[in-house]
DNA sequence: TCCCAGGACTACT
DNA sequence: AGTAGTCCTGGG
C-alpha cells in the first residue's frame, strides 16, 4: 500500500477525457498501467493506492500523473495573457496532464476518430482481454494492455471483431509501420513538436487532432493543441473566435509553450462545468 | 427509422 | 487548395 497527498484533483485528472480504461465505484478508482493494476482511493489528505505490484511504485504513479512539475507557475504563464480562461482554470485546478505510453495512446486514439467515449473504451478492453497479459488482484481480474509485440500480427478483421469498425485497416497499418520501422515511436521525444506532428500525419487514420493528442498525452508536448468541439465552443462563448484557423492563431499567439494544457482546462470546463 | 459523435480519407471540383 | 461524401458502432 502506498500512501501520497491528497494534493491534486485525482477524480478529473482520471475521467476528464484523457484516459479511456478506468472504472469507479463509489470514489475508488481502478486503473491499468505498465505491467499493473491500481485501486487508487481518496482519505482525507492521504491518496492510498494499492496495486499487484508495488516495485517502484511510488515513482510510477508521480510520473504517471505528472507530479513533479510545478502546475502554478503554468498556471501564471498562461493568466499572463489572459484573463478571461481564470474561470476554467478555477474550475479545472488541480487537473493534470496524465502521461500515457506511446504505443498505447496510438492505438487508443486512432480508435477515437470520429467515436464516442463509451465506444473507445469497449474497443481498448476487448483488445485487452484478447491479446493482453492476464492479472488477478484481490480476487479480482484485469487485462494489461497488449504490447507492441502482443499485437504485431493481429489481422485486420481481428480488429474488426473488437467493434473498432473503419479504423481496423488504421491499426492494421499502424502497427505493421512500427513493424517495418517506418513508425519509430521512440524517435520522437527527441523531435520539436512541429517535425512530431508532421511525422505522425503521415500514417494513414492520425490527422491532426489524433497526433496531437498523441504528442500531448504521451510525450508532453504542452504546446500541441488539439482542437474540438468542446475548445470551439469556448473560443466563441468566450472570445467570439471563431474557425480553425483563427483559434490556432490565437492559441498560439496566448499561451505558447503551455497551448495544450490551456486548451484542456477549457475542454474541462466547457464539457463538465 | 434516422441521425449523429471528442476525425480522417478519398474523390471529386 | 478546398470540400462534400463516406466510413463502423451504439445510443437517443
Amino acid at each position: 500500500m502506498l500512501k501520497i497527498k491528497n494534493n491534486f484533483d485525482l477524480k478529473s485528472t482520471i475521467t476528464c477525457g484523457q484516459i479511456f480504461r478506468y472504472s469507479v465505484s463509489d470514489d475508488e478508482f481502478t486503473i491499468i498501467i505498465k505491467d499493473r493494476v491500481l485501486i487508487l482511493k481518496v482519505k482525507d489528505d492521504d491518496i492510498i493506492i494499492e496495486s499487484n505490484n508495488e516495485e517502484n511504485l511510488k515513482e510510477i504513479v508521480m510520473d504517471y500523473f505528472d507530479l513533479n512539475r510545478d502546475y502554478l507557475e503554468i498556471e501564471k504563464e498562461i493568466l499572463k495573457k489572459d484573463d478571461k480562461l481564470k474561470s476554467a482554470l478555477k474550475f479545472s485546478r488541480g487537473l493534470k496532464m496524465i502521461h500515457q505510453d506511446p504505443f498505447e495512446t496510438l492505438i487508443a486514439y486512432i480508435i477515437s476518430q470520429n467515436n464516442r467515449v463509451p465506444s473507445i473504451a469497449n474497443s481498448l478492453n476487448l483488445i485487452s482481454e484478447k491479446y493482453g497479459e492476464k492479472i488477478t488482484f484481490k480476487d479480482k481480474t484485469y487485462y494489461l494492455f497488449p504490447t507492441f509485440e502482443q499485437l504485431k500480427n493481429v489481422k485486420e478483421e481481428d480488429f474488426r471483431k473488437c467493434k473498432v469498425g473503419f479504423r481496423d485497416k488504421y491499426l492494421f497499418s499502424a502497427i505493421n509501420s512500427i513493424k517495418n520501422g517506418d513508425l519509430n515511436l521512440d524517435k520522437i521525444y527527441d523531435m520539436d513538436s512541429e517535425d512530431a506532428l508532421n511525422y505522425l500525419m503521415k500514417f494513414k487514420g492520425i490527422g491532426n487532432k489524433v497526433a496531437s493528442c498523441i504528442l500531448l498525452f504521451a510525450y508532453q508536448k504542452f504546446d500541441v493543441y488539439p482542437i474540438d468541439t468542446w475548445v470551439k465552443k469556448f473560443m466563441k462563448d468566450s472570445y467570439n473566435i471563431e474557425g480553425e484557423k483563427n483559434i490556432k492563431e490565437f492559441t498560439y499567439n496566448n499561451y505558447k509553450k503551455f497551448s495544450g494544457i490551456a486548451i484542456q482546462y477549457m475542454f474541462n470546463y466547457k464539457r463538465n462545468g
